[in-house]
DNA sequence: TATGAATGAGACTTCATTCAT
DNA sequence: CATGAATGAAGTCTCATTCAT
């Protein structure tokens, strides 16, 4: 019990560290440091810095799995009402894990060859699977616009949501010079949630 | 001349690097052998490597510059013309210095107390500047939708245009399965222009 | 019963890891492995690894022990009969047990102020010994030539011995292309013993 | 030039540790330390601790190359002559070369899939090659007993040669127990040469 | 008694930088 | 001005051993 303690002690440090200084720049003394083990242990427990990584992936694999399928299969909601969940829970998860998000947007093209980048691109692949379906259904239904592709549409997730998180220091600068206060991580999604849905909606409606 | 010359292939050559492998991932060797030039050639010229990395900054600060301005002053298009060029230019612009761009998000948050975060800052802040001016613009001459906020459609273009420039192979492979064709880098990026300026028209029209 | 069946796994198949990989190249780790037992049991039996190595000798300190003694009291066998059954004998010994044959000659200087080294240099003494014994015995008798000097009688068995074990692949490659036939090990070391005797005869014989 | 002389002097002290302590039972650091160099030498200039080892190899490749052949085209001494030459020749050879012979005696069969085997095993070939057209060539001449096996007459050589060079100390303390004077390392290989060549003459005379 | 967990020491190697020329 | 040589620091990892159970 206590060992698992120390290796997700690790896993959470390691995380949080390569999220902020990234792989190369992270050294196995800082993590052992911020996980108050010895600098032995790591190799001890994961085999490698490298295996390590991957371990962080695999920990975190499963954050985002499925939930949308219960989004899909509801017939009382609106593909409106449903859109609206679909960005708070996207944004939300999102946020919940910036620090695996922020590793994959640095590493992701490190070793391009190696299990951890089939590994991302599979994740990749399944998160807009699933996102796809909702755009779908919703066309299909005939609420929203058929127009409008749903690649694109989806990218308007990630692209805002991202660029919101990983530019929060500019992004409250701004907020704080135009309304006069500096907003907080949570009002900050807060606004990113609004936009997003205010701007699926303007995209997606029919005239 | 060939000091010039040296200097500048070290700059390219590092850009390149640290694009690809992050700045901590990248030794004074490795550029040095990229470069063709004497390791000791790198502490000479910019004395240290993160100096290096400052000096890439500054090589690449001037590439977006004033553009805009003649686009502001332009009263002879329409704001929905005006949009469709900025697009065009903030796209191409950037995919010009995906380098640039893939360092600023790996290493934007390394040392945050160091010139290169104040540099970035200002980057953005200045790029920020400019764009709002044409969405205000837009909005005070009545062809723009007012209610609108103006931070976050500026969000969508870099939110938009990084998403896709750093998944490339993702949307690759997702358009491959979906059109049957892998595009190019260049379809690629028309695609996006295209689909922003789709996105903005639906945003910002006049109903 | 069972720990003293585990203490003879580790010493076996430590022997034979020392013999292949030399001692310094082999882990405690590998050995662990090797035997199928926890790491922390060679500490815990042995004390440490080159504890063990010394029991390693101890255990195969009495293969040798006086056989000859039988030879030497024998007086039914002429002395060349009873050189044919010693260099049968030295040979096959040596065969059986090579793998401490090939760490004596690996790790004979390696600290030599150790007991390891008394050892091995008490046991070559009592090798040499009895196998001087013999010849004196055989010149004693008028069978040998007594102007051969024992001492390096008694290197070439040694000498040929090891030589061959220990350059098996060597002979291999050289007997085949010399024969067409690849020995095996034990065609090898008959060939080993009928050349020893035959040196032995030519060398010993009185014109 | 001053670089060639640190080059030299870190190859010489290697092989003078890896022979006395084995490849594995010597840390850089040592050798470093022995050689009076900073540690990182060692790998600045080989690479590699065991692409130092190697490099100790072809230092030292040349060492036997074919001052035979003088030998061997000689036609105006007696294959007895020769014999006495060769036998010289090739102890002193060995002597002057014993750290690499202890070093290939340890280490030939480390990892045998590696460039070293290959290079040891053409080696002992080569020299084999030499040797063997000599006794050949005495053969042929009718002047050494045809009746003797080639190979085995060369095992001969090595295998007494070697074990004399690497028991040096038993030697020593056997021929002191039965003279009374502990010979040094140039009365040993005397007494080596000696006794090889009266073994020699025994085996090869036709009487 | 036996063992999984843990550790300090030290292994080899690479790092960015400096020095002497 | 330019550079090959050199270096101290730090990197990751493995080592034999010990500890707590």
């Amino acid at each position: 019990m206590e060992t698992k303690d120390k290796k997700l002690k690790i896993l959470e440090e390691a995380e949080q560290l390569f999220a902020s200084q990234g792989f190369s720049g992270t050294s196995v003394r800082e993590i052992a440091k911020a996980a108050d083990v010895n600098v032995a242990m790591i190799s001890y427990y994961f085999g490698s810095k490298e295996q390590l990584l991957m371990e962080i992936f695999r920990y975190r694999s499963d954050y985002l799995k499925t939930q949308v399928d219960d989004l899909l299969n509801n017939t009382s909601l609106s593909s409106w009402d449903k859109l609206d969940i679909l960005v708070d829970h996207y944004v939300n998860k999102f946020s919940d894990n910036q620090h695996l998000h922020r590793i994959i947007l640095r590493e992701a093209n490190m070793n391009c060859n190696t299990e951890i980048c089939a590994f991302i691109m599979e994740r990749k692949k399944t998160h807009y699977g699933m996102i796809r379906q909702f755009f779908e259904q919703g066309q299909e239904r005939g609420e929203f616009n058929k127009e409008v592709n749903v690649l694109w549409l989806y990218t308007l997730l990630p692209g805002m949501t991202k660029h919101t998180l990983f530019n929060q220091d500019f992004m409250a600068v701004i907020l704080e010079e135009e309304t006069g206060k500096a907003p907080d991580n949570a009002e900050l999604m807060q606004q990113t949630k609004d936009h997003l849905k205010q701007f699926y909606r303007k995209i997606l409606e029919i005239k």
